[in-house]
DNA sequence: GTTAATATACGATTAAATTCGTAAACAAAG
DNA sequence: CTTTGTTTACGAATTTAATCGTATATTAAC
């Protein structure tokens, strides 16, 4: 039976996978495995289980044509990201954007950019 | 012994608590507890216990002068939301603060939110 | 002072997340 | 074919989160 949780939002592990398949696209546990282990070591197995889990939830698809089945990302990283940050701005922010993208600022915000926020804001008031 | 997890990152239950010590200011596990049953039931040793739990965490702080116990917040709201978008950000937008506020604004986001906005970037390059 | 109400303390339970060991299936090499 | 290595499946152990029941302490009301 698939597990499901309200908002389908990625633990931090599976998020941590979730960004390594995006980056590399559909991938094997070992390649995952390999990735995972160039920043931490984790058991082999344990990149196979919470791969495994993250298809019972649906947030991976997973291709079992061949014995090492190929796994990658059900959603892609602009939609879980839009996701996220919903689901923060409601639980943190009391569902206001602009307070959220205001505390996301600070000084330590590059003149790059901000100038990228900027061209955003004109083009959404188009 | 106090428990500690790397970024202090409150739980989601933990949060709802703070967001009513935020809004409520210092208060009495009873009057927390009225205001979490306003919205959904919670049995009240729950409320009780979880705010001992934050104790524990420093994520409250707790003035036992009288029978019942008054807690607040240990950080300000602002404080926590940064730490909660820092978090995000490094999590799931690979450090990019410009990409998350990007995520963050679409077609829904009012024109008084995009003012606001404009003008924090100005008083940022300032 | 005894009873009733209300508080905290403590521990148990359940569920989810994370980890990994072991077994079994399968493929490749010899 | 048999051995060796790789893969998935399965389940167990651990940790944390979330929930609440019961016991005990304290206060307030009679």
């Amino acid at each position: 039976m698939a597990r499901v949780n309200a908002a389908n939002k990625p633990t931090e592990a599976e998020l941590s996978l979730l960004n390594i398949l995006w980056q590399m696209g559909p991938a094997t546990v070992r390649q995952v495995h390999d990735m995972v282990n160039s920043d931490h070591k984790t058991g082999y197995t344990t990149v196979l289980k919470i791969l495994q889990i993250m298809h019972e939830k649906s947030l991976v698809i997973r291709d079992e044509t061949n014995r090492a089945h190929v796994y990658a990302a059900a959603n892609s990283e602009t939609y879980t990201q839009t996701s996220l940050i919903k689901d923060l701005i409601s639980k943190a922010f009391g569902g206001s954007t602009s307070k959220l993208v205001m505390r996301a600022l600070d000084d330590s915000t590059s003149a790059e950019e901000i100038d990228d926020i900027r061209k955003l804001l004109n083009s959404l008031e188009k």
